[in-house]
RNA sequence: UGGGGUGUCGUCAAGUGGCAAGACACGGGUUUUUGGAGCCCGCAUUCGGAGGUUCGAAUCCUCCCACCCCAGCCA
């Protein structure tokens, strides 16, 4: 395959469904859905998936519910319900009208079950949550019929009506498929369907008090809903055959098909909600839009891009192996989105005081910048230039090491849109020997940063002019953890072990251009030589610029400092 | 020592009996008023291992090994 047509092949479930089609199953439509249950936020994992169904369904001119899994009311919240669609949203993704929720099928739900139990395929068990563990089995030995197994039909019928009339205590009673306690697979030994919770639900309120299971719930909510084909994750291929058994016993017209792929991780951090939870419970991070977590609203706050993404939803690829993507190349992406899209401007994240001895105390001057070079659309700004400036700490060395191209004592480099200058002399704080401040002069020819006589500078600085920049609060974030895995130490708690403790460096006395007195709230920009950072939509005000750091731009010089230090000489 | 899955470059991932795509990462070069971006080049004689079938195997067969998931009245 040339570079040229080449193009992302399909993946193992797209060619399922291209074959699907091909042999017109489902009279050619293809229905997806996006099953999210209320109890959290989204993280980039669910991306994954929102992009999968919703992109197929896109594809082949079917649809994609939204559909939450709300069988559960002791976890869930109509809190979530909000961020999630929010999050679909915000991605780019539509359901139309196809907004569902399971709890709107609880009325055929019921009915579904109780034809269970009047085919002889379901009934009450009134065995102790103990006592059902302990007849389940193990892994390795069969389980035991539960002694109420054989209870008849109409006392099945009676009690479950009854558990449903609130008559019992939770845990007192359940109601079970009747399959086979002796199979290999555990979740076809009697599995629960149908559970008793005393308790209000977001949605229907004080309706119900039995609830039903997902294995349950889900399946018949695919039916009815005329899924063609429902997409999970890997940890449900043992519970397909109970996908199966469900449908297959009720006879529903539409019997989708389930297909399992694996789940996304990546590096440096992790994707469980739980453990999410905990790092926002024991204050390891700000809460779920904290910008270093992997949720969506995070990644939102941080300044990634909903097309950043999607391009890396498409670049992973969908398989079934396990696999940890390196979380660079969800950097990658929104590197190049930014690149093309973000304006440009200048901006001195640890100032370094410089005088231009040669230039006239009063004068301003304004020079034009470009916004964009990668768009010439995007036109051109002005930046003021006077006398006192601050450029970055970074870019001047006393004493520069080997392929160092910065300012240093007697070296000319060029200030970017602006002039060439060169470092005369520099002042020192007494006490503690830091530089302060630098003199320096400029060249009154190379406005606009060319020289007349072309004459070479090894560096561009980026700077702003003392007197006009506005001042400005950035966040620098790093990888959340140190490790790539996170989880390396098997023992659940101790992922806390491996937090980076300078995930976050917080700068309070930048600089930046004036341009940038009327941000708004979410805008993206390049700080040229830095990186690409969005104003923070919590914490930014009219009194104070805060700036997140969405990712740094790829830094050479400091691979070459890296492989400096790793073999001196 | 039950069942269900998976093993192709550092990381993802195509490949479905005809002689190992692509991406990220990495390394080098070119260009450059961002050490950015772009462009070019390099990067798996080999597909978990061992046998076998075949003119020919990552693809078929056999055995073995490793890893993941399952014993919630969670999803």
């Amino acid at each position: 395959m040339t570079k040229k047509d080449s193009h992302p092949s399909f993946d193992f479930i797209r060619n399922i469904i291209a074959e699907d089609l091909s042999i017109n199953k489902n009279e050619g439509r293809v229905v997806t859905r996006f099953p999210p249950e209320p109890n959290g936020y989204l993280h980039i994992g669910h991306a994954k998936s929102i992009c999968l169904n919703f992109g197929i369904a896109e594809e082949n001119n079917g649809v994609c519910h939204l559909r939450f899994d709300d069988t559960n009311p002791s976890k869930e919240d109509i809190e979530y319900i909000e961020s999630i669609k929010a999050d679909v949203k915000w991605l780019g993704f539509d359901w139309g009208k196809h907004l569902y929720y399971a709890s709107d099928y609880f009325d055929q739900l019921y009915e579904y079950a109780v034809q269970l139990i009047k085919k002889g395929k379901a009934y009450v068990c009134s065995l102790s949550p103990e006592k059902i563990k302990e007849y389940r089995g193990t892994l390795t030995e069969p389980g035991k019929d539960s002694p109420y197994r054989s209870r008849p039909v109409e006392e099945n019928l009676d009690l479950f009506e009854r558990m449903r009339a609130g008559e019992f205590e939770d845990g007192s009673h359940i109601l079970r498929a009747k399959i086979d306690m002796a199979s290999p697979n555990l979740n076809m030994r009697d599995p629960a369907i149908y559970r008793i919770r005393r308790m209000s639900h977001h949605r229907t309120g004080d309706k119900w008090c039995v609830y039903p299971m997902y294995d349950f719930t889900h399946c018949l909510s695919d039916s009815i809903e005329g899924v063609t084909h429902s997409i999970c994750t890997l940890e449900f291929q043992d519970h397909r055959p109970l996908y199966d058994w469900v449908l297959d016993q009720l006879n529903v017209k539409c019997h989708p098909q389930q297909i399992e792929f694996a789940r996304l991780n990546l590096s440096y951090t992790l994707m469980s909600k739980r453990k999410l939870a905990k790092l926002v419970g024991s204050g390891a991070v700000l809460g779920w839009d904290d910008p270093r977590m992997p949720t969506i609203c995070g990644l939102r706050r941080r300044g990634y891009t909903p097309n950043a993404i999607r391009d890396f939803c498409e670049r992973i690829g969908v398989a079934k192996r396990d696999s940890t993507v390196d979380v660079a190349l969800l950097e990658h992406c929104v590197r190049q989105d930014l690149n093309k899209h973000a304006p440009r401007i200048m901006g001195v994240l640890r100032p370094l005081r410089v005088v231009i001895e040669n230039y006239p105390e009063d004068q301003v001057e304004s020079l034009e910048a470009i916004n964009n070079p990668e768009d010439p659309g995007m036109g051109s700004r002005k930046v003021p230039f006077s006398r006192v400036l601050y450029i970055e700490q970074e870019d001047f060395r006393e004493d520069p090491p080997k392929k160092y191209f910065r300012l240093a004592p007697g070296r000319e480099v060029r200030l970017r849109y602006a002039y060439y200058i060169k470092c005369v002399d520099m002042v020192k704080d007494e006490q503690t020997g830091e530089i302060i401040e630098l003199r320096c002069t400029y060249d009154p020819e190379t406005r606009g940063g060319g020289s007349p006589d072309k004459r070479k500078v090894k560096a561009t600085l980026h700077w702003v002019s003392a007197a006009h920049s506005l001042r400005a609060e950035v966040r620098l974030y790093d990888h959340l953890f140190l490790k790539a895995n996170p989880d390396e130490l098997k023992n659940d708690d101790n992922f806390k072990a491996n937090l980076n403790p300078n995930s976050l460096e917080t700068l309070t006395s930048c600089r930046v251009e004036p341009s940038l007195a009327n941000a708004s709230p979410g805008s993206l920009y390049q700080f040229e030589r830095q990186g690409y950072f969005c104003v923070d939509t919590q914490d930014s005000s009219d009194k104070l610029l805060v700036f997140n750091r969405t990712v740094t731009l790829r830094d050479t010089w400091a691979k070459i400092q890296k492989a400096m230090k790793n073999k001196p000489r």
